[in-house]
RNA sequence: GGCUCCAUAGUUCAAGGGAUAGAACAAAAGUUUCCUAAACUUUAGAUCCAGGUUCGAGUCCUGGUGGAGCUACCA
């Protein structure tokens, strides 16, 4: 039970013995530090219901506090805040319970409960990843990881936009200008050979614009007469159709795609439950169509087109096959969705990471799938981003402008490491663990970078300027975390054992062991908001007060045997509580750096 | 046109309707015979505008201004 709780139960007596007035909740919130206490209940409120002023209802509260309830050491009122003092002794016994506790932060309270499926990255296999990329995967993962710390079981999905005229593009420009190349011959990554022939294609294609129009064509006819492009809607007809020889090309092309993704996915150290290719999904959705039709929540026009009208909920009507019967992009969504839970029948809810460009379809999307009546349907999140720019504005890749996954992966590494080198304190690493952890440095970096951002907010990326490694960043708390692991191997204090509660606790100790406490809380906050901003937030907080307690309070040298025992076992509490919030945020934590 | 999202120090980010709006970077100054200076300690600096609700508004409401996005029988 936390402070919170404990004292809403005596506050509830209080008012009711002192003013016969039913209340059960309570405003507190953290003093703040320019005042005496540790915690403060905020008495406004409570003005609703009791004709007193203020600060007299926080003492006559203060005074029951002091006499009733055992925690309370004493309290001020200043104004209409009540700042209520607690035995040092609270602290010590909770930080007992916790201290040895490696899972600190993880709850496992609704285990074996509903499942939650989290989708993210979502590719188009004619494009490697790019920074775009790297925020939604980051996102949909630390998402996943918080959820699960949260109690949920969780599945972690893509879908692979494996099929469509821009696969079509790709392979078209291969068949032409490829010379029979591949992976192997050219030393490519499969996703980047497969996506400067995207790239060729579009040359070609404007090339063959430019040429129609010299020829004296309109720009929207040559655009629509480009011999390319032709032959690329031929080649998606046949894929269709499933022409053999397409399809074996387009199999062939698209495994080079996956091998280059999973290196990217693994250096990211990002990695999925389940995948849904959309080249098997794009024809589900028809049928719940069908059926959707006869219930009434679809209708249909004379062209034979079916629509749902959504005007009632202010929004447009909108398409969910057309006048040929084929499905749209909806239809799909709809049916995969479905199907995820015929597949995984524990699945109560799904989040979708995507961007905010499609926040109109998502609200569609689970509208309809409320309408259709499936009760998972209540559970359906969109968790939206913003758009990662850059100082010149969008990331395009036709102007070149687009930030490569791999290549900023590889751009955070060579920084760390030199750093690194700069610092020259790794001393004893082979080769091999020094790459190793400026990777994770880098990655660190990154990561931390993208993920402090509330998602909703379009990122600011200017490559130039690159990522910061001093101040508010992954690495800061990287070097923290060492800097206890090394406290950790001088000492000899192993876990274990209890605190004296008459142990005098100076300020920055019971701060530390104050934010602590709130770890729990704060995951679920996260959890409950899909939000990796307040788990990187919260780890600045605790980093920056160990921190500050590292530099003016000694540890190993302590006066006393007990104060150096409580202060090791005080930072070993704190590691662990960073390690646990930084693998909720996908992130790595050395030993030493 | 309609709808959605965003707007906080020079810059990048914080702030569950609560006290004097926090950090970091950049700027200025200091701290290594001491547990890792990727650190710590100081200084200076901000809520887009106008109304409203409230005991109390960066936060909620209305109207502006500026930016982004959506508004396809594309996915």
């Amino acid at each position: 039970m936390n402070l919170e709780t404990i004292l809403s139960k005596y506050a509830q007596k209080a008012v009711k013995s002192l003013y016969g007035v039913e209340c059960d909740t309570f405003e507190f919130q953290v003093t703040r530090k320019e005042f005496e206490g540790d915690i403060t209940l905020v008495v406004f409120p409570l003005l609703k219901y009791i004709k007193d002023n203020p600060v007299a209802i926080g003492q006559k509260i203060g005074d029951y506090f002091v006499d009733n309830a055992d925690v309370v050491k004493g309290y001020n009122v200043i104004k209409g805040f009540l700042n209520i003092e607690i035995h040092n002794s609270y602290y010590l016994d909770g930080f007992n319970k916790i201290k040895d506790d490696q899972q600190f932060g993880i709850s496992s309270k609704n285990k074996g409960q509903k499942a939650v499926m989290v989708e993210y990255a979502s590719p188009n296999t004619n494009k490697p990843l790019h920074l775009g990329h790297i925020r939604n995967v980051l996102l949909g993962y630390s998402v996943a990881q918080i959820l699960k710390a949260s109690g949920k079981k969780v599945y972690k999905t893509q879908v692979i936009n494996d099929r469509g005229i821009h696969i079509c593009k790709s392979m078209l420009a291969w068949q032409k200008f490829g010379n029979g190349e591949t992976p192997q011959t050219t030393g490519l990554k499969g996703d980047k050979l497969v996506g400067n022939y995207y790239v060729a294609f579009d040359k070609e294609y404007k090339h063959q614009i430019n040429e129609l129009i010299s020829k004296g064509k309109s720009e929207e006819e040559a655009k629509k007469q480009a011999p390319i492009i032709l032959e690329a809607q031929q080649m998606l007809l046949d894929w269709e159709a499933g022409n053999p020889e397409v399809l074996e090309l387009w199999n062939k092309m698209n495994t080079w795609v996956y091998d280059g993704f999973d290196v990217t996915y693994k250096n990211i150290g990002v990695d999925f439950d389940c995948n849904y290719y959309e080249s098997n999904t794009y024809l589900l959705g028809k049928d719940v169509v069908e059926d959707g039709l006869s219930k009434g929540v679809f209708y249909k026009k004379p062209d034979n087109s079916v629509w749902i009208d959504l005007t009632d909920e202010g929004l447009d009507e909108k398409l969910v096959l057309r006048s040929d019967g084929t499905s749209v992009y909806i239809t799909q969504d709809i049916g995969t969705a479905i199907q995820r839970v015929n597949d995984y029948p524990d699945v109560n809810g799904m989040v979708y990471t995507v961007g905010n460009e499609q926040d109109y379809h998502f609200k569609v999307l689970f509208l309809i799938l409320k309408k259709l009546g499936y009760s998972w349907a209540e559970n359906l999140y969109h968790l939206s981003y913003g758009m990662v720019d850059l100082p010149s504005g969008k990331m395009k890749s036709r102007e070149g402008t687009v930030v490569d996954a791999d290549d900023l992966i590889a751009d955070m590494s060579r920084t760390a490491a030199e750093i690194s080198e700069e610092l020259g304190k790794l001393e004893g690493y082979s080769e091999t663990e020094k790459q190793e952890l400026y990777k994770t440095i880098g990655l660190g970096a990154l990561k931390y970078f993208i993920l402090k951002v509330d998602p909703k907010k379009r990122i600011l990326f200017d490559p130039r300027e690159s990522i910061d490694f001093q101040g508010n960043t992954g690495p800061f708390i990287q070097y923290t975390y060492a800097r206890v692991q090394s406290i950790l191997r001088k000492s000899n204090i192993e876990p274990g054992g209890t605190i004296d509660l008459d142990y005098v606790l100076l300020d920055k100790e019971k701060e530390l062991i104050k934010l602590l406490f709130y770890f729990p809380e704060v995951v679920q906050n996260a959890a409950e908001n899909y939000s990796p901003a307040l788990i990187a937030n919260y780890t600045y907080d605790l980093v920056k007060e160990f921190n500050s307690f590292y530099q003016s309070i000694p540890i190993l040298a302590a006066d006393t045997d007990a104060q150096k025992d409580f202060r090791v076992q005080l930072s070993r509490a704190v590691a662990y509580a960073i390690k646990n919030a930084f693998a909720m945020l996908g992130i790595v934590v050395p030993d030493r750096m």
